[in-house]
DNA sequence: AATACGGGGCG
DNA sequence: CGCCCAGTATT
């Protein structure tokens, strides 16, 4: 895909900027343990290393091994990953974990083809864990690869559609230093975070500055091109934490929508915003209560949730009846089996804000 | 091929 | 406010 010329320079500029600038220091560089490098990957995946840094040291720590998460029960693990979102990322690692300890004696599979089939692993995550843990020669394409090599080879091919991606793993294969693919791969991935930014890249430090074509013709923010826009979804939820003697009404909810298998409480999601006196009303929630059975401790303020295809409009309140009542889906909870449980940040926000 | 999936940081 | 982040699975 790049002529020979290209990667001669190509790889000397990366090599000499690794060995004599490239200072970054993370707890997973240079690991080789495969399940502390898959566990690196999948906290990683989509997640800025800073955010990602302490769940990974508190994960290690806690299950050590693949057996000891293997182990671990559903809860426990969620609790742990709580608050770094995209749970599905959590649902796969249980899986894999279980599937790895129990069906292949705890070991990762050392082949491409074999680590893909592995859930939560595809193209990015198989070439992290093959060239870290294995030495395979596959390069990783990331975010970062994304941004490096479009701009120093200027391609202006979008890198969210199919055909550009297939692009960029292609150039990316072809630059590969197969002698040694573990340092080139986090080489690449290092100049990308901490030279080669997505704003106001530090160009002047860059060992391609003078190759690089969005560099040599000034126009680094016109790169790596994007076709799609992001539309986002409005949505009303209107949280209701039913309290009876301490305990509260929670479910988990399924999944197919956001924050799957996560827990939350009487959830009433509507079309448009609903006043608060509306909300306060106990039909509101199709229940029927008597005013002085009914008792309004404490409501949230408009809570303004946003994700990357969502934006939340929220509101919480919390009452607390005299009567109980059982309702389909919901299990009453004391205060520390739900501090036991994972929740929407936007709930253990609220909840630690009281 | 397009879309859903979190949460946080930054200009 | 919009973009981006060590992407993947599903439709």
């Amino acid at each position: 895909m790049v002529e020979k010329q290209v990667k001669v320079w190509f790889l000397r500029g990366l090599k000499q900027w690794n060995k004599s600038s490239n200072n970054r220091k993370m707890p997973w560089k240079g690991e080789k343990d495969p399940y502390k490098i898959w566990l690196s990957e999948i906290i990683l995946q989509q997640t800025r290393v800073e955010q990602g840094w302490d769940y990974y040291l508190r994960f290690i720590q806690t299950y050590p091994t693949v057996q000891s998460l293997s182990q671990a029960s559903d809860n426990e693990v969620f609790k742990l990953w709580e608050g770094l979102g995209y749970y599905s990322r959590c649902r796969n690692l249980l899986h894999t974990a279980r599937v790895v300890a129990n069906q292949r004696k705890g070991k990762f599979p050392d082949t491409q083809e074999g680590l893909l089939s592995l859930k939560g692993i595809g193209n990015y995550t198989a070439a992290a864990i093959g060239s870290f843990a294995f030495g395979l020669p596959l390069a990783v394409v990331d975010g970062n690869v994304h941004r490096v090599l479009s701009r120093v080879l200027g391609i202006r091919e979008p890198v969210d559609t199919a055909k550009g991606k297939k692009r960029m793993e292609e150039l990316a294969e072809s630059l590969l230093d197969k002698q040694n693919p573990a340092q080139h791969n986090q080489a690449m991935m290092d100049l990308g975070a901490t030279v080669c930014l997505p704003r106001n890249p530090n160009c002047t430090q860059c060992p391609f500055s003078k190759k690089c074509i969005a560099c040599t013709t000034g126009t680094v923010g016109d790169f790596p091109v994007k076709s799609k826009k992001i539309n986002v979804r409005h949505r009303f939820f209107y949280y209701l934490m039913l309290e009876y003697r301490n305990r509260l009404l929670v479910r988990q909810r399924e999944n197919g929508d956001v924050w799957s298998q996560l827990h939350e409480f009487i959830l009433k999601e509507t079309d448009e915003p609903k006043e608060l006196e509306e909300i306060n009303r106990a039909s509101f929630w199709g229940m029927r209560y008597a005013k002085n059975d009914w008792q309004i401790m404490d409501q949230s303020e408009p809570i303004v949730h946003v994700l990357s295809h969502q934006r939340i409009n929220a509101r919480i309140i919390h009452v607390r009846i005299k009567h109980p009542l059982q309702l389909k889906g919901y299990t009453w909870m004391s205060k520390e089996q739900i501090d036991q449980l994972a929740f929407p940040r936007l709930i253990t926000r609220y909840r630690q804000s009281r």
